[in-house]
DNA sequence: TACAAAAAGGCAACATTGTTGCAAAATGTG
DNA sequence: CACATTTTGCAACAATGTTGCCTTTTTGTA
């Protein structure tokens, strides 16, 4: 695991230090998003602010994790499929927000529907955004 | 016009201040969605910060405006259509955001598609977010 | 391995954004 | 018009992001 997180650095031309290990370490590890606000916790008192913001911008920049939309003003941060490289996304991914356990997931099989847009309208990127009852949580409550 | 905006007001059971009809008229005068910031800016030094805050809170919470998830941690509001009432929300178009202008739109006549979601999981609202050019800002580029 | 250059981290100070409590002012109603 | 209720503005605070600068770490190379 140690030698992975290196090398998904190492790839991306990042010079390998503790903190961006460990943030990388926290999303291999955990299932759904990352707000910033998660991480700093998550990180326990290790790292500046600072550096987790920074972190995440270059992450974001290098394609390493890709960025997710709420309505609450926390962006959610959620790994990249290995085929995303520097400045080419293929995030075509559908998010689900899972208003029990308010995780935020990918689901990576699903694709975004093609929409067809008034005349005159160009579309570069697609995102969906469902909000509901995640596969867990409805297990759980249904009980 | 300043009767409509009262008119909002009043069938929603609020009380007609100087400030919900200021931020009301700005909602109906601008086309595409505003956030906290743009509605401070363009009221001038009219209203406290606090007062904006709040009254986006109420027309939200009235259904008289939705929100619209973006990925720069700056939620943007715009008008909901009539049959939207107290917590009850017809919000199924979509919403695209031009690169150029970095206006948000509600494309009121595109309907959102079906997604069919993994076994488990409950879909209770599903929001997409188109991004791209739009119809004024292709036709000025391509000039 | 040792070293210099480059990159990243930590700190402090600051800017922006959002929240809360309370007193003053405005609103709706009889 | 007077009164109860609602809304506003203010102040203080909390949380979140940003920037510059200096120190430490990392990297590539001899």
């Amino acid at each position: 695991m140690a030698l992975e997180i290196k090398d998904i650095l190492k790839k991306n031309k990042l010079s390998v230090t503790g903190s961006r290990e460990k943030i990388l370490s926290l999303f291999l590890n955990h299932e759904g998003a990352l707000s910033h606000g998660d991480i700093e916790k998550k990180a326990g008192e290790k790292f500046d602010r600072v550096t987790v913001y920074r972190t995440l911008q270059t992450f974001l920049e290098k394609g390493i994790i890709h960025a997710i939309p709420t309505a609450d003003n926390s962006i959610r941060y959620a790994l990249c499929k290995d085929d995303c490289t520097e400045g080419h996304h293929h995030d075509h991914h559908i998010h689900f927000l899972c208003m029990h356990c308010h995780n935020t997931y990918c689901l990576d099989d699903i694709v975004t529907p093609e929409i067809k847009l008034p005349d005159g309208y160009v579309a570069d990127q697609i995102d969906v955004l469902v909000e509901g009852v995640c596969k867990n949580c409805k297990a759980s409550v249904t009980k």
